[in-house]
DNA sequence: CGGCTACTTGAATACTTTCAATCCGCGTGG
DNA sequence: CCACGCGGATTGAAAGTATTCAAGTAGCCG
């Protein structure tokens, strides 16, 4: 698949190239390869590794915990970028582990400076990307460290929809494929797999939302997202990069 | 107070510039401003606003939910930027408020785009420094998320220590300033101000660690980083980059 | 038909919050 | 100079919220 073809691209949650970067980008892939369900794309401390952008499927980045316990820090969806810490300061403190099987476009991380060099407008844009990346990582931050359980479970159902909605992964209505499992949302919502059941459980008989064989459905968005103290991101002044 | 002679520039913590770069920064310095305790520095959904750097005093970033509370995102100590996403994005989705009197450094956040086009290695090492603070996010996710109470107090306590401790600030031993009362460690853990104290209790009569006056002891920081989990970052392989 | 994994349910327990009362230090104004 | 008010800290008790432990169900695959 080259990059000039790529569908991912062309969805309004990214940025439009210009006719040198797409061309950088390019010469920038290096290979693209599958991963399986469950394997790890990154492993925590690792030094160096390359850079990928998941092409295809779910992934998640996580952190294991002294105790054991794990705590997911994001949902990885097509387009994003894996492993830009690596990149950047030469080691990762998380790992990635591939939800569904995986397909990855992998990057040359060692030219990443010359990008600098060479487009600063895009990478401009990556920063742009990345600053948007923390504003979800502080909505995540409150979430876990003032929001109940129900809320957390709501949130991260409407943020997910809408992030795939934006990458044309939504089929229109309120509904999504969600392959993520119960122990996945405990672990991403800081809770018990017990209490996760029970919570979505609860916003099921409620009408609100549910996840049925690897489906998301929102039944009443509005009243989901005001019980969760959802906002959506901004008009698009911000468009994501796409590496 | 001229950027060159700047004594925060000299820490540990901080990347050397080179001529062109500090005479660039130079020139982005439009001034020079005090606020007092508990005043907002930035506000939630302002639109556009200037970048700061931190100069002295203490200052959170934080979040307000829609329930009232309130989450304690970061902690901000001289060195940091503040208000980078209204540079970038147009839009801050978080407030930022003085906990002690503050001093910043105003800047022409027009220039960022220049600074790429002109500066790119100080552009990169500003990706840099967005990446370690993703990593510490990372961390405090994985707090709010996973950890106990006594080990989320003690993670800040470590961490924030050794922050100012790069940035020279505190005296050699094991105590530094700690100006942030019951109140904002509580919305910073997620805990209660109740809890917090409580916990802090407990931490001084374990004799690990004690807040007092306004100053922060750790009294056997090997047990107490132990019961926190935490690690200190590498081996200082990605500088921060002080704008 | 096992054996596996994901999910569900109930009860007991643990952790944290909320509420309420009290104390303390500090600056103000009588 | 001292009573007063205020914000922050402390303490005890009661109420929630979420976890853990323990069974038990359902679906899938060899």
């Amino acid at each position: 698949m080259a990059c000039a073809e790529c569908p991912l691209r062309q969805k309004p949650a990214f940025r439009t190239f210009s006719q040198e970067e797409l061309q950088f980008v390019t010469a920038t892939k290096a290979d693209h390869i599958t991963v399986p369900p469950r394997a790890d794309i990154v492993r925590a401390d690792e030094v160096g590794g390359p850079v990928y952008t998941l092409f295809e499927g779910w992934a998640v980045r996580y952190h294991r915990l002294p105790s054991g316990a794990r705590q997911i820090l994001d949902i990885v969806l097509p387009g994003d970028l894996i492993g830009l810490a690596s990149a950047t300061l030469g080691i990762v403190r998380h790992s990635v582990q591939a939800v569904t099987p995986v397909t990855l476009c992998v990057l040359d991380s060692a030219r990443l400076s010359q990008m600098f060099e060479r487009h600063p407008a895009y990478a401009f844009a990556l920063l742009q990307t990345r600053v948007e990346e923390e504003q979800r990582s502080d909505m995540r931050l409150a979430l876990l460290g003032r929001a109940k359980a129900e809320q957390r479970i709501a949130y991260l159902m409407i943020e997910t929809f809408d992030r795939l909605h934006r990458r044309g992964m939504a089929n229109g209505g309120a509904t999504c494929p969600f392959p993520l499992q119960r122990h996945h949302l405990a672990d991403a919502a800081g809770l018990s797999r017990v209490h996760v059941a029970r919570t979505l459980d609860l916003l099921r008989r409620r009408r609100l939302a549910e996840i049925q064989d690897g489906v998301l459905v929102l039944f009443d968005r509005p009243q989901l997202a005001a019980l969760a103290g959802y906002r959506s991101p901004g008009t698009g002044a911000g468009r994501r990069v796409i590496v």
